[in-house]
DNA sequence: ACGAGGATGCTCT
DNA sequence: GAGCATCCTCGTG
């Protein structure tokens, strides 16, 4: 398996959101073997956007560094980079890092369909877990994926974590609605999903909710 | 099947 | 102190 390389995540965020759909996210775990998940729905979150943990900073290309603080300074980061943080006190989100250095954005892997390695996900989700219940969400394929915030910071474009190619994406129909489980910017529809898929998330986009 | 509410801790938008 | 890019359990029908 090839890696999806640094190119490929520096396009505009909206574009490698949608480019990700289709292709897999791969984990060569130390003891779990190879992970692989199709990746089935993805967000863009971009510097100019109010729902984006850069909104409030900026980049000042004169001393190479941001502008502000918080911990979407490292939405800053080259592309490529994994952004991985803690939401509700509990769950890990993995995004990568687009657009070039010194441009503030990312996409959000919200739900993959189990490809290689549904054993060790059972493991860490829990043996009484249905299937679908693996990886249909954010949090969720985090844990069964086994990732947390030693990945945050490393790269995403080689192993061992990291994206490779899948069918091609002109082969699905890929549909989109306003992102999840935000508050701002509702209107933008910058979730992109595999129209229906089983291992899409079932929570309602914020322009519905 | 579905909805309500709680868990839990980091960030500050 | 509030809000958060979520998930699970426990009610009710």
């Amino acid at each position: 398996m090839e890696p999806l390389s640094v190119d490929f995540f520096s396009q505009p965020t909206v574009s490698v959101a949608r480019a990700l759909v289709g292709q897999h996210l791969v984990h060569d775990h130390p003891d779990g073997g190879r992970l692989v998940g199709r990746i089935v729905e993805t967000e863009a979150y971009t510097e100019d956007d109010p729902a984006c943990h850069a909104s409030h900073l900026s980049y000042d290309d004169e001393a190479g560094a941001v502008s502000g603080e918080g911990r979407g300074a490292d939405l800053f980061a080259p592309p490529g980079d994994a952004y991985v943080y803690l939401i509700y006190g509990m769950h890990w989100l993995l995004n990568v890092v687009t657009e070039p250095k010194g441009t503030g954005g990312a996409v959000l892997i919200r739900a993959v369909e189990p490809v290689l390695g549904e054993a060790f996900m059972q493991e860490k989700r829990g043996p009484s877990r249905r299937p679908v219940e693996l990886t249909n969400g954010p949090g969720k394929l985090a844990e069964a994926f086994d990732i947390n915030d030693r990945f945050h910071g490393g790269n995403l474009t080689s192993p061992p974590l990291y994206f490779a190619d899948g069918p091609s994406p002109e082969q699905h129909t890929i549909a989109t609605s306003s992102r999840i489980g935000i508050s701002k910017a509702v209107e933008r529809q910058w979730r992109f999903y595999l129209a229906d898929h089983p291992y899409v998330s079932k929570a309602v986009p914020s322009d519905r909710a």
